[in-house]
DNA sequence: CTGAAAAGTTGCAGACTCTGAAACTTCACC
DNA sequence: GGTGAAGTTTCAGAGTCTGCAACTTTTCAG
């Protein structure tokens, strides 16, 4: 059992009911690397665990969210993290901290997250969901943010902007195969970002 | 027949092609903003223009590519725009002229817009979509970036980041059902970045 | 004008995604 | 052990999307 996740405190059946979620989500990847996205169908996957596909989509709405798994956080998580902020810390420099703790976490997952980085430059069609564009995450952050920005637009504005830029960290972090600390790349690129994107 | 776009210069047969494009366009998007999207089938949209379900296909490679219609520019007009920009011009202005021309093609067709983004508010699946991230034309962008300002990451970093900015622009101009100037919203979003995003 | 060639449309068959409902199994807890 | 809640499966069905083989329309050369 390579698997170490924190199965802390469960009953057998929570237990087995992440076993399964895990398990697609490993074989998802792992199948989709091997093959490419639309060579591989929900019953392929859902067999590789020995569940059926109606099984798989009670786990998840669908084929892609098996890929980014853990991906997108919970709202919640991240609100939390945000309102672990002080209320004096400025908007940007709130949201470098919530996404350096973000990147820690990444690079706890290292491998796992090389691989299904890996397999998202090889499908373009799921970039978008990655640290996904005005999705739920993003608005929750939002709102978490304008309560110490209320101006006009600008929660949206840093937040919608601080995602895109640790997105683009994120993905040189994978082009370079993990090689330089995630949690540096996202530190330059929100220097960057603090300094008015000036040309380098 | 209501219909004004620029069919100049055009032989029959891709006159009648664009004049089944954009009626198909109008279609998705006039039964999505009354229905929904999940209540409107592709069927519905090419009964409503009165061609076989798998012409639609011929067209369009998904339901949603209808809704989005020319939203994405070509990445081609998107280059050509940048490549005209001054090469000392700063990257991040370069990009804040860009997108401005854009805002007034946006403008030009006001109504269309406003009906299209209200459908993508409502839908909630498909702003991912909306000046897509991480996807061809995001990639095009930075490529032509790349060229006045080679810094690693640097390009990937300010067109990512002015994308963002710009639908963030973009839908607030929605919520305001188009009462402010588009252009003078994007123009306000490039000058808090240029400004390093203080608090405001 | 006429007869291909080219392009556009259609119906059909089929693979795949996803959902709802009903039966069935397994687990937690008394 | 028995009972109820939760998880799984099977089944049926709607909907998306593709390839292919007709079929129709437009174009264009002679």
């Amino acid at each position: 059992m390579t698997i170490v996740d924190s199965s802390d405190e469960l009953g057998r059946r929570d237990r087995k009911k992440l076993e399964t979620r895990t398990a697609l989500e490993r074989a998802a990847l792992r199948l989709v690397a091997e093959r490419g996205l639309a060579k591989v169908t929900v019953e392929d996957i859902a067999g590789a665990v020995d569940v059926s596909s109606r099984t798989f989509f009670n786990y998840f709405p669908s084929k892609e969210d098996a890929l980014i798994g853990r991906s997108r956080m919970d709202e919640d998580e991240l609100r939390d993290r945000l309102a672990a902020v002080p209320s004096d810390v400025p908007a940007l420099e709130a949201l470098r901290l919530t996404m350096l703790d973000v990147a820690e976490d990444i690079q706890e997952r290292r491998e796992q997250w090389l691989l299904r980085l890996k397999v998202f430059e090889q499908n373009p069609s799921l970039l978008p969901r990655l640290v996904a564009g005005g999705s739920q995450t993003e608005r929750a952050m939002a709102t978490a943010i304008a309560e110490r920005a209320p101006a006009a637009g600008f929660a949206e504005l840093v937040t919608a902007v601080a995602l895109a830029a640790f997105r683009t960290a994120v993905l040189r972090w994978s082009s370079q195969d993990g090689g330089p600390e995630l949690t540096g790349l996202v530190d330059e690129v929100f220097d960057r970002l603090a300094a008015g994107l000036p040309n380098p």
